[in-house]
DNA sequence: GTGAAAGCGCTAACAT
DNA sequence: ATGTTAGCGCTTTCAC
């Protein structure tokens, strides 16, 4: 049933060598030969098998996804750029979710992977901060992608970029511009490095445009629902407050919304609120939410390329350098001007 | 640097066949070599090639994951519960998303694994109901494991089952029992069986309690947030009104409340709207949802385990037969008793 | 431009 | 209870 290399060897009259080389676009294989085994191939269904490949080579055709669980939406977003690109080349993701927070990422990538021989590896936010990853990794020569990394890590590793920092300067300064001049900040995950960028993003501009920051302003979080709710009620049920929040993500920003309509506040007459990440939820609550967009999909599209890319060229030196990918903030209907009663 | 089965054998004292033996808790060795070999095991730090066992024996140590994009939050959580039971056993997880609905699978199931050995494939809704895919896989003599398949199919695969008709009879009873005697259904996809069976238990709810049922109070929806919004629009536009909505799945809902919102109705003062799956969105939103939960995490988690059950014990003559998850009616803030003004 | 031979690191079948 | 010998299906030298 299953047909191997030799059975389209000695279909098209040739080595296995030869098949090999045409599989593999090797040069050094006349057009009128490479024909004859891709006419074989055709014919007789083949498919190498990975394993094979493998072991005899130096490539697997697999790449490897460590993720913790900061958002589903921003795993499956990610995955699926991945996949896409794997699918093209040939190539499969293995999923390797760990528990960053509670510190268990499962001894190192070694104890992680085992022996699995993957051509490369996509960190993503948190994980591709964590030294002991980023280093098991170097240790092991695994080739890998970081997709939006906080630290550099003293690593030569390529990364994939978004600037929070920018996106988030860019969104205060929209608010600013709506007449804003007191504006809350619910402060995301502090493990997430992109909390930090965020909240500096939304300081500069307030600076830049000579406002004062009272720093009850900012109340912290962690990215969650609950976050939400209970920093808009920090910032909302004090003697004097804010205009609008700048909530550190959509989930928070949910929170805040809520929260709001339970105090009896309008949203956006009495307070506009915005959040970071437009995930699904953003056009699904009422009113619909005011982000940041970011291109998720195809920074793990890029990631793995990167990563392909790497494998093919092995030999040669590699010139992978860091790629950045464009933010967008979106208006919706749950911000507007200011509307000081 | 990496150790191999050889290195082992030797450090150890003793053949490679007994390493593998060891390795592979394979009966024939003493206690006493058992334990030499596994500090040889340790002191070298050693991990076996994946590529070689699966080029060699009839395991790889993988599985894969075929799904379409039903919701974000299935899949990673399905995902999450199979990926925890592939570690207990040194295995690992390869995703493949595929285009349901554009009838894109990829050609068969050939095409996308390629040559990729895998012990198992554990098939999601809808793709668990695609003939082509389910039949390509038995011609292939490759395990699966059906979650919440739909049709029969004429397979002897097992599935992962729950009982969506027993769990929307359910909680149609609960709003029933509430006051409740005018209710409308927003449907899901009909892709989705489950759709089918929403309806189903729905309306022997009804009959059961010998509640007529216009046909106007059943909408077509496709699951998305939008089909909320419009089946709401629908059902709540017309000279009567029903005093809940019982939409096919938590987005819908959300979007049934959003509308309801825009209309000038409370939930659940003036309406009363429940959903179905029980996504992180049920609690975010104002007020939390009212739904059903399914255990996609342990089913997820399940379904790993019978593929690499059946992949350890492959000589035996075994049986996986299908397993039933339980699911919860959570009551929220969305639904309350009925009030007729 | 093409091919022969030698493994890659394991498991399987058959000794012992 | 343990070891020996063949491969699994490819890619890699290195000849030709």
């Amino acid at each position: 049933m299953k047909s191997t290399i030799t059975d389209v060897a000695s279909r098209a009259g040739v080595s296995i060598k030869t098949v090999s080389r045409v599989l593999n676009d090797e040069p050094n294989v006349t057009e009128k030969t490479r024909k004859k085994v891709r006419d074989a191939v055709k014919a007789l269904k083949y498919r190498p098998n990975f394993s094979a490949r493998s072991l005899a080579g130096s490539r697997s055709y697999l790449l490897a996804m460590v993720y913790d669980n900061p958002s589903v939406e921003y795993i499956t977003h990610m995955q699926k750029g991945a996949t896409a690109a794997c699918r093209e080349h040939g190539y499969h993701l293995v999923v390797e979710p760990v528990d960053w927070d509670t510190g268990d990422l499962t001894g190192d990538i070694e104890m992680l992977l085992g022996r699995l021989p993957v051509d490369g590896v996509i960190l993503t936010p948190p994980i591709c901060d964590s030294r002991r990853i980023v280093s098991a990794l170097e240790k092991a020569r695994i080739p890998m992608v970081r997709i939006c990394p906080r630290n550099p890590l003293m690593t030569s590793a390529p990364s994939i970029n978004m600037d929070d920092a920018a996106a988030a300067y860019d969104m205060t300064r929209y608010l600013i511009d709506a007449g804003h001049t007191d504006i809350g900040f619910i402060r995301g995950a502090s493990s997430h490095e992109s909390s930090h960028l965020r909240e500096q993003g939304f300081r500069k501009a307030l600076k830049d445009a000579d406002l004062e920051l009272d720093p009850a302003r900012i109340v912290d979080g962690d990215y969650t629902f609950e976050a939400g709710l209970a920093g808009a009620e920090l910032l909302l049920s004090g003697y004097t407050r804010p205009t609008a929040i700048f909530a550190g993500n959509d989930d928070m920003a949910a929170g805040a919304i809520s929260r709001a309509g339970a105090l009896g506040l309008s949203v956006p007459e009495d307070l506009s609120v915005c959040g970071f990440d437009n995930t699904a939820l953003a056009s699904m609550i009422f009113p619909p939410l005011t982000t940041v967009s970011q291109p998720i999909t195809d920074a793990g599209r890029r990631a793995a390329h990167l990563l392909i890319d790497r494998a093919s060229k092995s030999g040669t030196a590699e010139l992978p350098q860091d790629i950045a990918v464009e933010y967008e903030i979106v208006i919706r209907g749950s911000t507007g001007t200011v509307n000081r009663g």
